[in-house]
DNA sequence: AGTTCCATGTCGCGG
DNA sequence: CCGCGACGTGGAACT
């Protein structure tokens, strides 16, 4: 890894045409030759950058990034108030719990705190749209699709919608009944779920966890 | 801005629990407090990072970063290989050309790319569902709904197919016509597009700026 | 390579 | 502060 902090100028010309003006920021640029621009202030997103794969060409005190999609980033360079360079090495990478899936895998795991009866028949179940999180049957033998989310917004009603369409026209399945699961529900995903006749239900993560393992204790 | 390149592992709790085992990093705290962890690699996105506003307290080889929302980053250290801070002060900022707004504006100037005799009655006419970029006037009296995408995708067909929905129950507009216009339509919008009854428009950014100053030029 | 969908998305704007 | 939509979204998984 490569750390500059420099007057600079940067120009962007690709999806779109940006343009930064002189000042002071931080040049970075990583072993894989992705370049970031960052300024002392705002996030962790850089200004500017651009991601490997690409090519720089340092031209005196211009700095030129191209990458095979032809954009580009040009970078040029007042005085140097720094540098320093040092290999890193390897990551061994994040380890990570509590998204999606893993709601996933535990509501799979228990349905009834979805719905009393509800059994599970296929995980990830594929039509050609797309997979159902899950498809169930319900204790009066009806089947229901049912789409996890961690956050239950419009996009993931009419994603399920779709589905159900889909599902519908098959009649070894029809009619099928549609659940919204997430941990939160914004009001204008539940009210176009009600509208098409979705039910929803919120579920809390820890207590999900807490049933699952009460559950498995049983065995 | 303050960076340190040193041997540590991060631990993450909050919206979900993410752990980093021992490798060399790059720590970068910017003066606004947000903190950052990078690898030698993977693009400008740091593996763990902690936004703004929220409180940083050194104990020693451990730096506990919180923010009001509960959110918890807990970095420790080990062998320090390289510190420095330096004050870049404010960054002007970013000029930005090209986007979704910018091709809107252009339409709003020049609606007759988008179809014969179309005329702008509102820009950004709102609904209770979200604003309808540009609501028209048709050559034959009648009223159209325009989307206006950079990329037309198929969320963007739905978006304009509610707003058509809504618009459609208004006795003083209805009935109402829906144009997507885009700089690229991706085939499964524009099948869905048309299943909807909605008209696609493929517009050329650069091509329209030319038409804009050609129409200024007549005055 | 193209497509779809998730994300600790982030960011900005408007109510 | 919430809601909502854009983003040079990026990134991963799957076809």
């Amino acid at each position: 890894m490569r750390i500059r902090i420099a007057e600079c100028t940067v120009r962007y010309e690709g999806r779109l045409d940006a343009y930064l003006p002189w000042a002071t920021r931080l040049i970075m640029v990583k072993a894989d030759g992705c370049v970031a621009v960052h300024a002392d202030g705002g996030a962790y997103k850089p200004l500017n950058w651009m991601n490997a794969p690409n090519t720089l060409i340092e031209d005196g005190d211009t700095w030129t990034v191209v990458n095979p999609k032809g954009e580009k980033l040009i970078i040029e360079f007042g005085e140097v108030h720094f540098e320093t360079t040092r290999e890193l090495g390897e990551d061994p990478g994040l380890v990570k719990d509590g998204v999606e899936l893993e709601l996933q895998r535990l509501l799979a795991e228990t349905p009834e705190v979805i719905e009393a009866g509800l059994k599970v028949i296929r995980r990830e179940y594929s039509t050609p749209i797309g997979p159902v999180d899950l498809l169930c049957r319900d204790s009066d033998g009806g089947t229901v699709a049912v789409e996890v989310k961690r956050r239950g917004e419009i996009d993931g009603v009419e994603q399920l919608d779709r589905y159900l369409e889909f599902l519908n026209r098959d009649s070894r399945l029809a009619p099928v009944r549609g659940v919204f699961v997430a941990q939160v529900i914004k009001p204008q995903a539940r009210l176009l779920a009600e509208d098409r006749g979705i039910i929803c239900v919120q579920v809390d993560y820890d207590e999900l966890r807490g049933a699952d393992s009460d559950l498995l204790r049983l065995f």
